[in-house]
DNA sequence: GCTTTCCTTGACACCGGTGTCAGGACGCGC
DNA sequence: GCGCGTCCTGACACCGGTGTCAAGGAAAGC
């Protein structure tokens, strides 16, 4: 209930009551609306002096354009959306994070906007919702970064997106590539290393091109260290923790079941670590169990869960910084400049050496 | 990557290559502008006949108000701000969940806006965002929505709030009222029952109000069996995994520890879980834990968390009906149109009989 | 010095709606 | 038939910016 006190209200000196406009600058100035307006946008045609001159008006008046009328004029607005069909709520919340990181203070706001892909009106929906908003950008995580319809329907709007892809696409310069096969791999090859020859894979829905990508990552792993992927260790979920419960059940009911299982997201994983221990097994110990996303939910499980870190939220800066590139004030940092992320394995208790 | 073929492209009849206008319906429907905004603006003052010769042509055309130029003629926009300062990323998407469920369709949309309440430009912050976006209304979820100041700044700008509050507030008719106390005081009387007597509580943080009412409601529960909150067992923490945590392991450290354990929310709960456990001593059956909030985090524990349900989707359900009222198309479902919801504990493994 | 070219600026229409207010149509009482 | 109130409609300005285009002034070329 206790608060710092906090600074004085710091009031904008305003205009006859109300908030300044651009006609207000204008005429203290003593120039046109049309040479403010040149200078809110930055354009280069604008002679330094008189930059100053306005620019020393504007911050005494705290004048601030309108979006509004911004938007109507201009046919853009200042929004940009997050059109998403995630299951993972972590993975909505960081990756929010990580766009508000940016355009924090831009004069950017953030639209979320969910959907579920398989509805039928599916593609009407988010059309209506990008003709409507004018959007400045769209930021596109799995699964619709992997729509190609709903990528058309962008491109005749006019609407800049950015793509959150597990593999390269063929525009690079609209996409953010995480390369969820290395992560995979990297899971195999740490059970192997512990030992483990009988491993599990517990996949996401076909509908996510990261499920695919995580399991032939995780083959390739496997390959490497000459072990394979049996048939009945293949098991198709649907990224849901009640759908990784009934999947460990079915390999736990196996006359031999695996004593490793590596899992495409962490949610599954929650849900095969319930069915090892409902079959009386120890995770870690006689099963161990990768899961891939390490959210927070892989380190409040107990065992703590290996997973694979991908870093969201740095996904998030980097599709905004691309989406709204120059706008933005200042030189976006380094590291948010590029398009590639790679996965990170982080060992837990979850794993542990294959016991005989 | 398989999905069910759509429906083909049902291309809106478009008005010269481009989307129509309010010009547009009113010369083909041989009326004025203004005939038109009265129209899909509800007004009463039209005649029966006019309004269903236009509404055809609105149809006929596919046409909709473009919300810029609503917002800038109107000096309202068609944004629902959700301003929040909660660390549970499983409380934030569920809340948007519930206002997106009711705003879906009816032309507005969701514009989120993370803040931390401590930060010195909170309010400058917060102010600068309502008064640029002319929001339509916020949505106001612990703990931001125990804030005066910024209610006063709401008020300045005439900009229509929705208070989610664990307590009464004085302004009922703007309040979404979530009665925590009754929750943690059924939460109490649960592990009472069944024998435990050295109850422990791991609070939140003073800076939010239910912190205080889910503690006062645990007391009052205790008080009911004739049992008191020992102050030993009586620690404060931030709502979050680590400082669960840390809380956890003090009360473990005690020379006497406590045989139960309530918790403020599950992440804590989850924390105090862990220190349980490096401790030696089993969930459920040497030490109960029982959470709030019954987030997801509750059932993908082992055993699972005894945690005292809020159906907060629901509860942002509520709260944009509330903000939203007539605007909105058709009659929302009676449980929405209240103004209070009342938290029930969900009983799971993590909480057992007391053996001596 | 005069013309040409480039740079900078402003006038004005326009984006697509809403608010104000005046006026026409209509029904009613006398 | 006239006056009056009610109901409905449209003309027009306006919201606060941007796009177009032409004009003014300075610099460069001859």
């Amino acid at each position: 209930m206790t608060l710092k006190p906090r600074r004085t209200k710091v009031e904008p000196p305003k205009f006859n009551g109300k908030r300044p406009t651009i006609n207000d600058v204008a005429r203290l100035a003593r120039v046109s609306k049309k040479t403010v307006s040149r200078i809110i946008n930055k354009s280069p045609f604008v002679k330094e002096k008189t930059r100053e001159h306005v620019d020393a008006i504007i911050k005494e008046l705290g004048y601030r354009p309108d979006p509004m009328a911004q938007g109507l004029a201009s046919k853009r607005s200042f929004l940009v959306g997050l059109i998403y069909d995630q299951p993972n709520p972590q993975y909505v919340i960081d990756m929010q994070q990580g766009i508000l990181d940016v355009i924090r203070g831009s004069g950017f706001e953030l639209l979320v906007h969910p959907c579920r892909r398989q509805a039928p009106d599916f593609l009407q929906n988010v059309r209506a919702f990008v003709e409507r908003q004018k959007l400045a950008g769209v930021v596109l995580p799995p699964s619709v970064s992997e729509d190609d319809a709903l990528i058309k329907i962008l491109q005749e709007f006019d609407c800049p997106y950015v793509r959150i892809a597990s593999v390269p696409l063929d525009e690079p310069e609209h996409s953010i590539v995480t390369h969820d096969a290395e992560g995979a791999q990297e899971a195999a090859e740490h059970l192997a290393e512990l030992g483990h020859t009988r491993i599990a894979h517990v996949s996401g829905p076909d509908t996510f091109r990261s499920a695919h990508e995580r399991r032939a990552g995780f083959v390739k792993g496997l390959k490497a260290h000459k072990l394979k992927l049996e048939r009945e260790l293949d098991v198709k979920a649907a990224y849901t923790f009640q759908s990784g419960l009934e999947a460990g059940r079915k390999l736990m009911e196996l006359a031999d079941p695996p004593t490793a299982i590596f899992c495409g997201n962490d949610e599954m994983a929650a849900g095969v670590c319930q069915a090892v221990r409902e079959a009386g097994r120890e995770i870690g110990k006689h099963v161990s169990v990768v899961g891939f996303d390490d959210s927070p939910l892989a380190s409040r499980l107990w065992p703590a869960l290996t997973s694979v870190l991908l870093p969201i939220r740095l996904m998030g800066r980097m599709a905004s910084t691309r989406l709204l590139g120059d706008s933005l004030i200042g030189e976006p940092p380094p590291e948010e400049a590029l398009g590639e992320v790679h996965p990170k394995l982080v060992v837990r208790g979850s794993t542990g050496p294959h016991r005989i």
